[in-house]
DNA sequence: CTAGAAGTTGAAGTAAGCTTTAAGTCAAGT
DNA sequence: ACTTGACTTAAAGCTTACTTCAACTTCTAG
């Protein structure tokens, strides 16, 4: 009699997530959810939506602390509407929108290493982004390691 | 009698990086070094233009194997000149700007998402970037962790 | 010569975000 | 009832890029 809630397989396959990360998902409070009289998981609906916001943010790169911190400004007590949902990922773009300029001050200082020929530990705004952050950048230009794009070079 | 050699902690503070990450990427053999009698690393100054190159192309999001690959594209032999190092971080304006790119896709998705009020798992190009990724984006849109900004929500 | 700063090593620790493993239990179809 | 697939747990493992530790040695200034 499956009624309306549904196994960590199930949910799994529904959110793209593995199943190992959605149990550890819920290890970590991300999402909740009740047991079967056997002590099996068995989540409602409306962790779907959950799972797809974190999703969401895990992609624009928030980490999995600030996921929490989101999902915990969400109403207690009554479902997340659409327009909760909105409220809280609407805060993401100002982040995008900062990533974007950092990458891009990144890239025109490249342009401009290039030319020069430096790449020197003094002068340099790349290997020596101190520099830069300490001028009028958006904070520290130091980015972590991206998405594995096979090696330009 | 101080030759034109570099002891570890000489490199670590002219480079800027801690001397266990100059000796960490010693044992990783992206710089070498020779030894003194007593067994002390000694430098050569060059080691320093290869820390800045390595400093820059971390900044720019290379992992240790990908700068690994790009070091051994310079000539052997003879000394690295300031066109091969610049031939070499040619390469990674075209990383920035596909970067850049798949972070803009995302910013607009999100728009579009924000205004659909969807976060649908099926729908949402954020939450679900197969979709894009299999449409006309540049690769897989999922960004890893980036610098701790303050977090946004 | 000697103190003390700086260097040496291998091994273990850290962080995030999961995955894998082992050993055992539950659920469901026949 | 039985078989099979899905589920349970705690604990360990993985990856990257280092840092820290402990115990010991070397270098250099005075």
């Amino acid at each position: 009699m499956p009624d309306d809630s549904l196994s960590v397989g199930e949910v799994a396959s529904r959110s793209g997530f593995a199943p190992s990360a959605v149990r550890y998902y819920e290890r970590e409070g991300l999402i909740s959810a009740a047991r079967s009289e056997g002590g099996q998981r068995r989540f409602e609906r409306g962790v779907l939506r959950r799972l797809a916001f974190i999703s969401a943010a895990r992609h624009i790169g928030l980490s999995l602390d600030e996921v929490r911190a989101a999902l915990d400004q969400l109403p207690r007590g009554r479902t997340p509407t659409a327009a909760d949902w909105n409220r809280i990922s609407k805060l993401w773009r100002a982040r995008l929108d900062a990533e974007i300029e950092a990458l891009e001050a990144l890239r025109d200082g490249l342009e401009s290493c290039i030319g020069c020929g430096c790449l020197s530990l003094k002068r340099c705004r790349i290997s020596n982004p101190h520099d830069v952050a300490a001028g009028a950048g958006p904070g520290a230009v130091y980015l972590p390691r991206r998405l594995r794009q096979p090696p330009a070079s």
